[in-house]
RNA sequence: GGGCUGGUGGCGCAGCUCGGAAGCGCGCCUCCUUGGCAUGGAGGAGGCCCCGGGUUCAAAUCCCGGCCAGUCCA
């Protein structure tokens, strides 16, 4: 069952079983009482009757704007107030988590406060930070980014205000969460109860689910209370043993409601719009903007077939025409959408993000260039990283933001703006000489767009400035997605391992230095093994399985399936289940991966000094050979910054420090130590392996590793590479490989040296004259062949033989294709057949006057050999002998 | 992850459809014009047409495979 129909066939129960699933005692103790909406079919709970549940839908709009029940907050003091009045209450609060969900494998941003503690707190395998508790989350959400500004309250980046609870099933007080929440809406907002109506629904998500109250005043919808009991299994449904309370409400939205402003954006971004506003030349009609607010709500592009229509709708409605009211709105609109799209650029590249051409980043991208289209257009004097410190300065009572942070930021959107420069300039280069050709075809509109990136919005302007028409098809946006052809490839099936084992010890974390131990087989199949304890490490955090022997047979492959490591033998075994044997691995091989797997710690922590703290592992694979990090970087590596960051490494080398392993509940080294931990990507479990290189560097992670830094040896950078944009790739390797690079680079030098005999030392100085001398002799060659054919040119001037009025050559001569070329031009005139050969290349050459005679170049030469050409000039081989006339 | 577009002197580009002499603009060098500069005029240097295969008598051009860059969509 998916989740929508699970969610809909549990909201019918919930509502005829209402009092098992909602806290109706607390909401009867209040004088609310039920009843259905006459719109949607909900049921609803208020003070006295009502007709319609609340919903904007039902209610037909807002109706708190300048005439708001509540108690006035500003943005940062309804942070405040709420976490002081949960505080009061018994919660804790808790730091924000970064909205770069490191943490987690399936998604790359924060999409609501809930994913701070997915999956690993709400499974029940780890233990929340604090319980109950209360976190301001910033989250990210791309798929409104058209409505900011327009729609009057879509954001691309909020805080949602988060209460949760995880507890047992019978420690769950649902009427104590709730009788909170409302505490919070009628004492700390100070909305008056008879304000307030709660709808009933129901919640399923990720194969859980369970009742949901949501509450909404004068049409608006504040937040709701999910609370998740119950979970789908093939034989129906199970109450969870552990159940979660999941409140999420927009900090945005509660201020916006309690000043009852025109648009959630006036009270959220005070400064950041002033600051816009300040220093733009634009001249805004905020009269009329305020008159068309309320009805801003029903300009949501993803609602609306005909945005043409719903625009007139809304003009009619305001009482005046469509141009005037978008050019009144317009300009402002694109003013709150600045202030979002900056302020989430400030939290997704402060938690290490960057705009990037694929992935999670290209959504930044669009961001950066969607404001930075608009600060252009409206002439606003600013920059995106001018906006993101005043946003930061704003923000820091609620969320400080470092100043390396800031710097990072700024240094980030510069390097976007002179991209966005770039591609922008020479967009409108190839837009204005396609305009002035006239050749704009909706065919040619849509390849720029998805070749160039360039919108119908900036063709229309360029057209405008050079005074053409071009016409853009509505459906503009369709054709390009059906441009798109979409071939998904299916996802590799991996091999289910079916076995139900106890999990395999794991002597390579006990007995480091060990290579061989004795074990007993617990299970065989094929040539795979399964034993109760094992030294050899299995493929895992990105470095290669080890290789030895098991009884004597060989070790091919080493695997992890969830707690159980198999190990495939090159052939079947003649051991059996509860045999003893003896394994052995090989410890040359362990050695260099453990080398590899400390210096990959190293490399990142020299990068991340050299580079900045936005460097942030992106993928990693350690190999006995050579290792490679990619790291999250704006631009491609300097020569510079490459021998800085080898250098820097191989002095932590030297530092020879101490390299710990802990393990250590996950909660609390993510206390200790951050998000910086979740360097090599999500980890499962509560107890997390933490590698700590002093405080250089501190992972989760599994592999093995050196007792401290100094047993590395030198590493040795051998590239560097940018592999997409936003992650550079480093290659390097560690300890004797290091040597054996540096020996083969050396080599190829010397070798090098000995072909130009010069020392090695000389090298570049020679080749570089050497290449210079190859083409000077070049042109030398050139300039003698041409000589040569003049010279010969006066021999076989002479040698032109009288026919049909006309005078033909028909001659052999040495040299290249040049020679017979130019030699062949030179010789004709109006009156000539030249036919010259060198005794393979073929050349006809026809004068003007020979070809109105029917002497064709292209068919001339075909009575001597085979090719072709035009009717002055063919090139071909000869197939016979030449029949000269000339010698 | 997938699609699309592009890669030609130092820089910006044309040529590619339809294979047949490697071009244009800016910049650079020399000379002339000038009191000097801006400008104007004349001449010149500077190319592994991204790399590797294939088709062809012949490939910058057509086909296949790489590499690099840009861009759009997930």
């Amino acid at each position: 069952m998916d989740a929508k129909t699970l969610k809909a066939t549990f909201r019918e129960k919930a509502s005829k079983d209402y009092r098992k699933y909602f806290a109706i005692d607390v909401l009867e103790e209040k004088g609310y009482q039920r009843s259905q909406c006459k719109k949607c079919g909900k049921y609803f709970w208020s003070v006295g009757e009502r007709d319609v549940c609340g919903d904007p839908d039902c209610e037909g709009g807002y109706s708190f704007i300048d005439d708001s029940p509540a108690r006035p907050m500003d943005y940062i003091e309804t942070w405040k107030e709420f976490s002081g009045a949960f505080d009061g209450m018994g919660y804790t609060t808790i730091p924000r988590y970064p909205v770069v969900a490191r943490w987690r494998d399936d998604t790359e941003f924060v999409q609501a406060s809930i994913y701070d503690f997915q999956p690993h707190v709400v499974s029940g395998a780890v233990s929340p930070p604090a319980n109950p508790l209360v976190v301001p989350q910033f989250c990210l959400r791309f798929n409104d980014t058209d409505n900011v500004g327009v729609s009057g309250r879509s954001f691309t980046g909020f805080v949602m205000i988060g209460q949760h609870a995880f507890t047992k099933k019978d420690a769950f007080d649902q009427e104590k969460y709730f009788r909170d929440i409302y505490r919070w809406l009628t004492e700390g907002m100070g909305i008056p109860r008879s304000e307030l109506v709660f709808h009933e629904d129901g919640w399923a998500g990720g194969g859980n689910f369970g009742p949901c109250m949501e509450f909404f005043s004068r049409g608006v919808e504040l937040g709701n209370q999910v609370y998740i009991l119950y979970e789908l299994t093939p034989s129906g449904s199970r109450e969870l043993d552990l159940k979660v309370l999941d409140m999420g409400a927009g900090q945005e939205r509660f201020t916006w409601y309690s000043q009852g402003s025109r648009t959630i954006y006036d009270p959220v971004f005070p400064t950041v719009l002033d600051h816009l506003y300040d220093r733009s030349p634009h001249s805004y009609d905020f009269d009329l903007f305020t008159t068309f607010a309320p009805h801003s709500g029903m300009l949501n592009a993803d609602e609306n077939e005909d945005m043409q229509q719903t625009w007139a709708d809304v003009a009619s409605r305001v009482g005046t025409d469509v141009t005037t009211l978008r050019e009144a709105v317009m300009p402002i609109a694109a003013t709150y959408s600045i202030a979002d799209h900056s302020r989430s650029l400030l939290f997704a590249l402060a938690d290490g993000a960057l705009p990037s051409n694929v992935g999670g980043g290209y959504n930044l991208r669009v961001l950066f260039r969607r404001a930075q289209y608009f600060i252009e257009k409206y002439g606003i004097d600013t920059t995106m990283g001018e906006l993101c410190r005043l946003h930061a300065e704003y923000l820091a009572p609620e969320f400080p933001f470092s100043e390396e942070a800031l710097d990072d930021v700024e240094r980030i959107l510069k390097v976007e703006e002179e991209k966005y420069g770039v591609a922008t300039t020479k967009a409108r280069k190839t837009v204005r000489s396609l305009l002035e050709k006239n050749k704009v075809t909706n065919d040619k509109l849509i390849e720029l767009y998805d070749s160039q990136g360039v919108t119908p919005e900036m063709v229309c302007e360029q057209a405008e400035q050079l005074g053409v028409s071009v016409s853009i098809p509505p459906d503009f946006y369709n054709k390009v997605t059906e441009r798109q052809q979409t071939s998904r490839k299916e996802p590799k099936e991996k091999r289910e391992f079916k076995a139900s084992l106890p999990g395999t010890r794991m002597l390579y974390y006990e007995c480091e230095e060990d290579n061989s131990f004795d074990a007993t087989v617990l299970w065989t199949e094929g040539n795979d093994v399964v034993l109760d304890k094992t030294l050899f490490y299995p493929e895992g955090g990105g470095q290669a399985h080890d290789l030895g022997r098991i009884s004597g047979i060989e070790v091919v492959s080493v695997q992890k399936h969830g707690a159980v490591i198999v190990h495939t033998l090159e052939h079947d075994p003649h051991f059996s289940e509860g045999d003893m044997v003896k394994g052995h691995i090989y410890s040359e091989r362990r050695q260099a991966l453990t080398r590899h797997h400390t210096a990959t710690h190293i490399i990142n922590a020299a990068a991340r000094s050299v580079l900045g703290n936005h460097v942030w592992q992106a993928g990693a694979e350690k190999t006995p050979s050579k290792a490679r990090l990619d790291i999250t970087h704006y631009a491609g590596l300097t020569d510079e910054e490459f021998e800085r960051i080898e250098l820097l490494a191989n002095s932590y080398v030297l530092k020879d420090i101490p390299v710990t392993k802990t393990f250590m509940d996950r909660d609390e080294a993510e206390k200790r130590y951050g998000f910086r931990i979740y360097q090599g990507g999500a980890v499962p479990g509560n107890v997390l392996r933490i590698v700590a290189i002093d405080d250089l560097d501190v992972e989760a992670c599994g592999g093995t590793h050196c007792s401290s830094t100094g047993e590395i040896g030198p590493i040795k950078l051998i590239r560097s590479e940018k592999i997409q944009d936003g992650i550079v790739r480093l290659e390097y390797a560690a300890g004797l490989q290091a040597i054996r690079v540096i020996q083969e680079q050396s080599r190829l030098v010397r070798d090098a040296a000995h072909v130009f005999r010069v020392e090695p030392s000389q090298l570049v100085g020679a080749s570089e004259r050497f290449f210079t001398e190859w083409k000077e002799q070049r042109k030398e060659i050139e300039r003698l062949k041409e000589e040569v054919a003049n010279m010969k040119r006066s021999t076989l001037s002479s040698a032109f033989v009288e026919k049909d009025g006309l005078r033909h050559l028909v001659a052999t001569l040495e040299g290249d294709q040049n020679v017979l070329r130019n030699t062949a031009f030179s010789l004709s005139g109006e009156d000539t057949v030249v036919v010259l050969s060198n005794g393979k290349l073929l050349m006809v050459v026809c004068g003007a006057r020979a070809q109105e005679k029917g002497y064709n170049a292209n068919e001339v030469i075909r009575s001597y050999g085979k090719g072709g050409g035009n009717a002055e000039f063919a090139q071909g081989v000869l197939t016979g002998k030449l029949p000269e006339n000339g010698a």
